[in-house]
DNA sequence: GTAGGTGTTAGAGTATACTCGAAGTCAAGG
DNA sequence: CCTTGACTTCGAGTATACTCTAACACCTAC
């Protein structure tokens, strides 16, 4: 068993391109990658632990720099402890609301494929324009009231 | 009442910039804009709603060049509705995974808040090596097995 | 000893989505 | 009449995150 992993058994093992984890390390993400003599990156088992953190943090939509401060904080051991979870604790936040926007638009493509399905129906993309008012279903007139309070500017939260 | 809307009328009320609205024009996402004599675009009531279905899309992660397809459709009428449900009906499923992609990273946020509160408490980032096995919360055990298939190369799905 | 395969670096190129500057048009108000 | 302000176009600039090329350094196998 060998003691370290190249940079290509890294990326054949975590997905993560060679040229990607080159790229993290100039940008600073990768400075607990230890060298050879000859220069070349020896990540060690522990190393992958790290590894699975900016992969995580990148999935979670934080930007490189942001990672970056993340890692320098991971360097200063254990007098950083509590700056790393103030970090965490903010991508909790930035998780949840991204989570909260996606379900908001998958609300209004659920809506949209169902219209589109009535529309394909009758052949009409306005078909509901053509039907006594009483007959128009709510969902339509209440899709209608989130455009028009978009023309009016009336943001929906956010 | 005005019957038109001017670009910086519309900036203001949807929060998409003119420029913003002018680079979408550039990329073919507003051919249903009418123009004055003076070449000024002139909004229309109406127009409001093919402009909220873009930012909906814009939101759930579409690139431009998909919705720039899909405004083609809608410019030909009843004779897209399929192909245009087809589309929602794409991007719903996009939408979906994106969630469970979020919704699995924010686990393992949550799981580094609980563990870097506990690690603050006892000063020591590597706290639990210190225990004996059968003191070490599962929740650690679950997340070093999540790390050591990562370097295994054993992917959670995806 | 030399070809192949790995690695290294610096830096250029790509893709996406804006974001802005420059120069010009046009209509209304002082 | 002329300035002001809102609009126009074209094209350049910015930011982010890769993605790749070029030139070179090693080591191993034939």
């Amino acid at each position: 068993m060998s003691e370290y992993y190249t940079i290509s058994e890294v990326a054949a093992r975590t997905g993560i391109s060679a040229y990607t984890l080159r790229y993290y390390d100039k940008e600073g993400l990768l400075s607990f990658v230890q060298r050879d003599e000859a220069g070349k990156r020896m990540f060690r088992r522990e190393d992958f632990e790290p590894l699975y953190t900016i992969s995580v943090l990148k999935r979670s939509g934080m930007p490189i720099k942001k990672i970056r401060e993340f890692m320098n904080l991971y360097l200063q051991g254990n007098d950083t402890i509590h700056e790393r979870y103030v970090m965490f604790a903010e991508q909790r936040e930035s998780l949840l609301s991204q989570i909260r926007e996606l379900e908001a638009m998958l609300k209004i493509v659920d809506y949209k494929c169902w219209y589109f399905q009535e529309a394909e129906k009758r052949g009409d993309i306005n078909y509901y324009q053509k039907l006594p008012k009483e007959e128009v279903d709510p969902r339509i007139t209440e899709f209608n009231q989130i455009v028009d309070d978009f023309r009016e500017g009336i943001m929906e939260s956010k």
